[in-house]
DNA sequence: TTGAAAGCGCTAACAT
DNA sequence: ATGTTAGCGCTTTCAA
């Protein structure tokens, strides 16, 4: 109301309520209740009625009160999302798809960052709880216990999203991390690597990524009897980190020809550094990312990475929630990631001819 | 609650309500409202009493019901946030700093995504505004005018992001986008070149990108004396569009030498796409993008671009929502844009040496 | 087809 | 320091 813009008449009150049920069943001279069911059975309100009280809603800049509403007994219509980051646009994809297929439904999300931070996760579960969601979608699976138990006993559908835990509260759509982490070190094996290291932005709570790394460690010393060798950093991924890591990893290691990083943004840091020492790529040394980051055809040599299905889980958690809204089963699904091959391990080191 | 996951008990109560204040001070033997001052005012209630109703609270699983709490006149303390896009973290960074900020003076953030859509931003302003959110931070300018009035009538806090409008409804924390237009193109001049090129990916209703439009045309007509060459696409902005344009653009008009685009994305493609079409970065045609993608560093040669204070501005909303909480006055905070000078301009042509 | 009455769970006066 | 009493604005019976 830009406090104070202009010539604001004193005389009236200093600060009307919001318009309520009442207010516009007064102007047009009925019961509250038949302004309720107007708006929420139509056709039990006889049609003139009914257009004279849509007019007086209009008129009085009339918005239900969901407080209200929710606690007479009718579902509040929200969903709760509780995100890791926002940032990177690493769940930007799965969020959008999801708000706009439960908004299609007419339920509103209402998103939490808990940026990686277990008792601030524990904050945020509380603070979607106390909003009594119709349902709660959480990323991860590694929650904290008490977490877990306010949400087991709020009984509000639960789904996991981007992982895909043994034991899920509820439902699930995710993947399976490991074998992600499997696929990059086999992919880069598969080119002829044979001294392979995996470099990682892990951050403390950051489970997924950890799943990664043990997939590909599992991958190397089954199919090549030793281990990869790691470098990680206990932060976010970004270029420069990546940049750094690349660098102290070849000098200690200069033959390392096979590089699996936990991220793009990672990946692309990478690249920039193997530039900057004069590795040849892929020749000298082939790289693999994860996330498919939209920059990575850019890049020259573009980058190889692998692509998570965000939209598909978004598209399916929103189905998921929608089911258990009208009471199915929990479900659950496991997504397969896919492995986008570019040049930075195209025929990397005559692909496929050392199996 | 799994619903039918396993031998329900079908003796109790089939969907046990949340537990109450009253549950909680029934087993305590207290009343209701010394329950709500253990939580809203712990010092004054007595130590040991205190403690035991702590025990209880946690023993029954106790969430607050803010439903009941909002409607029964505490405030919400939930901040609703309407942006225009959750892809490409155009807007992520400054959601994130938002929310960290606010989230620590104890207020829940709610996320609605109008996908530039004036409709369903008007269907958002509404389920926002049924909340009874404590304030309102709304991406852009150019509103839906019944959103506007609806958002005005709330009385509530009400904050602009990314753009800074002449008329604010409230308060505003953005920046000059027709200053960024100009800034792009006066950049490019200065670095020698002549015959300019604007690329753009503008969705129908992002008025903040058609001003920035707007000021390279200005900038370029009164200091070339001609017109920019326009190529413009009205979805959002990919590499594969900006490859696309700048073919379609130098087929057109092979003689461009300068070319700013409207996102770092599209630059991306149209580096991609000079590159294929063997033009040198910056000796033939030079560069300009807007956003500061992370992966621009890494791009060969790498992208000048201009750097939106993001986490500036999700900072100063936070301050200014929670100065107008404070009852203080609308505010407006109009920030620079930074101009990244890298590769794809550095002496283009001769930079400078012909004013 | 419409209206009246009884809460939903909590907070905010008041009493005590 | 604790309890009592009234609502907040709506939905949901149940009557008319």
């Amino acid at each position: 109301m830009r406090r104070g813009s202009s010539h604001e008449p004193v005389t009236v009150e200093p600060r009307r309520a919001a318009p309520t049920l009442a207010d516009v069943a007064a102007k047009v001279g009925v019961s509250i209740n038949t302004v309720s069911r107007s708006l929420r059975a139509p056709q039990t309100v006889r049609p003139d009625l009914r257009h004279r009280i849509a007019a007086a809603l209009d008129q009085c800049n009339y918005v239900p009160n969901r407080l209200a509403g929710g606690l007479a007994g009718a579902h509040t219509g929200m969903v709760g999302v509780i995100i890791t980051s926002l940032f990177n646009s690493e769940f930007a994809a799965i969020i959008e798809r999801l708000q706009r297929d439960l908004s299609a439904a007419g339920l509103n999300v209402m998103i939490g960052n808990s940026a990686y931070d277990l008792d601030e996760e524990l904050r945020l579960v509380r603070a979607m709880l106390s909003w009594r969601p119709a349902a709660v979608a959480i990323v991860g699976s590694d929650h904290h216990a008490r977490a877990v138990e306010l949400l087991r006993s709020a009984r509000v559908p639960v789904v996991e999203l981007w992982d895909a835990p043994d034991a899920a509260i509820d439902s699930v759509v995710g993947m399976d991390h490991r074998a992600i982490g499997r696929l990059q070190a086999e992919h880069l094996m598969a080119q002829g690597c044979r001294r392979l290291a995996f470099v990682a932005a892990i951050r403390p709570h950051d489970y997924r990524a950890q799943k990664r790394l043990d997939g590909a460690r599992q991958a190397v010393r089954e199919r090549l009897g030793c281990a990869i060798s790691e470098h990680t950093a206990p932060t976010g991924g970004s270029p420069d980190l990546g940049d750094r890591l690349v660098d102290e990893l070849l000098q200690r290691e200069p033959g390392i020809d096979g590089i699996v990083c936990n991220s793009d943004l990672l990946a692309f840091g990478v690249l920039r550094g193997l530039h900057r020492l004069e590795r040849r790529v892929p020749e000298d040394v082939a790289v693999v990312g994860f996330g498919d980051n939209e920059a990575g055809s850019c890049l020259r040599p573009s980058l190889s990475t692998v692509r998570p299905p965000r939209t598909e889980i978004g598209r399916l958690a929103a189905e998921v929630i929608l089911a258990r809204l009208d009471r199915q089963q929990p479900l659950r699904h496991e997504l397969e990631a896919e492995l986008i091959v570019r040049e930075t391990t195209r025929e990397a080191r005559g692909g496929g001819k050392h199996p």
